[in-house]
DNA sequence: TTGAAAGCGCTAACAT
DNA sequence: ATGTTAGCGCTTTCAA
């Protein structure tokens, strides 16, 4: 806690409470004997000003938030927000900014969702960034138009104006190619483990995929909705077992789970790539940890963090960021396709 | 942004500022029709009291910061950090404070550093969790005494008196039940990589293994320090494979290097564990992915991250936990030794 | 260039 | 039980 007031600066200082607060905040119109009476007495006194009493008369926080839709475990369990993860927060540390994070996890209008919505209108923070956004989660509408908002992948359409932003990653791209792919080895038994259908980037996933099939006149022999997690992915592949599924190839909708898939599938005794090819999105770095190595879809990942805190800051400076900005992706050919 | 003002409300609840106020801050003296003309306005008004203003008259910012003095690839690429955080995040979610998360990357009179000391020093946080300390972050020392400080693992010892608090796994006693489970197996010729010897929990970790060692009468056959990261454990593998170091067992300090260090020696053509026998430390995910999987020694990782939150909430609530806490690690016998 | 004065929105005596 | 008053530490007109 800041001991010394900006008034004791001053009066060591020998000069008025303003002229201390100019000196604070750059101003020109300081003469250079006072300016360093003032640099003085600061050091001297190490004084530090108040925080909150800036940010009162100033009305902004100075700090951004991130916030997490999302039960603790699945996000800090996944190697993809960790990237996006280090990607703001490489940003909002060069930034003058400071970081929130704030987990809301739980139901909509539970504890923690209401804990984020009222932190956010209180002033806690001057704009947010949201990294995983399900259709439903409704408390985020509550806090769009009071402040501005960048999602990470696409988010439900909000009725009103309000400053929204969304980078993503060109999803449906993606796993088009990563269809195509499939088809071009020949395979025409092809399922998919899907992510969840409550977010944006999830359906944009499977449509990718859908399309690329119904071009090629096929269509999926299987789809499993599956959570990003590796418990799921693997579950999902037990089940095409257990139901005698005939497939060949199969589209899983990130690494995670596409990895326990691979596993589940192996020690079935069933093989990758010669009996079920098998393709990933993501190029986590589980892809290239399980053995055959994951054919996939890289994503910049940690990129998309860092641009979502340029778009989130630069509109905080009063620039106008892009509403939507895309990021490429492209097919890795490893040994699992 | 808040739009209406504590004054709004009380015209509108037609009662005073103070009783609006009262309110607020569940005082009991408020009678039932003024508390429900309050609530009503507040209500109509969608009134949300500002943080800044509160934080200034009350001087506490009802946040508490999680500081990272470590490079940021580092820190979200290691599960072990995830864990931590997952228990740090559910503690402080569950609790009326906000959560800063601070990265103070680089050198200790860095921007980053110096960004740090000063938003705790300006009173943005009441308290701060310090996740991976090392021996030399001086900077740490500005804020020791200014607010109550844990650490996660041993720290350096201060002068100021103040009030810090650590908690900690059984480092010691883990690595030294690690280093007997390798001697009872028969091995004599035993190395070991450690983790960074600048952080406290790595000393002790090396001092549990050396101990183990010198009472079998025993001295490592090789001794590399790491850091924690998997590209460092398979170096230091390669180095001792290069250098033809004789040895039937090793004690890696973590898993992450662990699973690094199996990978390595298996594609080399050492069998694990019948040439060699890998012991690691933490019992992460990665324990039972690799193959074979690691024998390891099990520390309750997400509870550390629960309790150090435990310790600043009741610290910052005025109570007086514990300075030092441990938490009980036990060997965890698979198949890599 | 500089100081004096007026708040920012809130809590906390102090009165009543 | 409730209103009045005085600040919390700062930025920002406004004069000088």
């Amino acid at each position: 806690m800041p001991r010394a007031t900006i008034d004791q600066v001053a009066k060591v200082a020998g000069v008025g409470r303003s002229t201390v607060s100019r000196v604070l905040n750059g101003s020109q119109s300081v003469s250079r004997v006072a300016r360093e009476a003032v640099e003085q007495a600061i050091a001297e006194l190490d004084y530090v000003p108040s925080r909150a009493a800036r940010s009162l008369v100033m009305k902004r926080a100075n700090a951004v938030g991130l916030i997490i839709p999302e039960e603790l475990d699945r996000f800090f369990g996944d190697p993809f927000f960790a990237e996006v993860m280090t990607g703001v927060t490489s940003r909002v540390l060069e930034s003058e900014y400071a970081l929130n994070v704030m987990v809301a996890s739980g139901p909509s209008d539970g504890f923690a969702a209401n804990k984020v919505a009222s932190f956010v209108l209180n002033g806690g923070v001057d704009g947010v960034i949201v990294v995983a956004h399900h259709f439903g989660d409704t408390f985020i509408e509550r806090i769009v138009g009071s402040v501005p908002v960048v999602f990470g992948g696409r988010p439900i359409p909000f009725d009103k104006e309000s400053e929204t932003f969304y980078v993503d990653g060109e999803n449906e791209k993606g796993s088009f190619a990563a269809a195509q792919h499939l088809i071009g080895l020949g395979r025409e038994k092809i399922a998919t483990i899907t992510g969840p259908q409550n977010m944006g980037a999830a359906q944009d996933r499977h449509k990718g995929f859908s399309d690329a099939l119904a071009q090629a006149g096929l269509s999926p022999v299987a789809v499993i909705e599956g959570d990003y997690s590796a418990q799921r992915g693997a579950a999902a592949a037990r089940r095409l077992l257990e139901e005698q599924v005939d497939f060949d190839g199969i589209f899983v909708a990130n690494d995670l789970m596409a990895a326990a898939v691979v596993r589940t599938l192996l020690e079935a005794g069933v093989r990758v790539p010669e009996d079920v090819a098998v393709v990933g999105f993501d190029d986590a770095a589980v892809a290239t940890e399980v053995t055959p190595a994951l054919t996939t879809v890289r994503q910049p990942i940690r990129a998309q963090g860092e641009l979502m805190a340029d778009v989130l800051l630069r509109a905080l400076a009063g620039e106008n960021p892009p509403g939507v900005s895309m990021l490429p992706t492209s097919l890795v050919v490893r040994e699992s396709a």
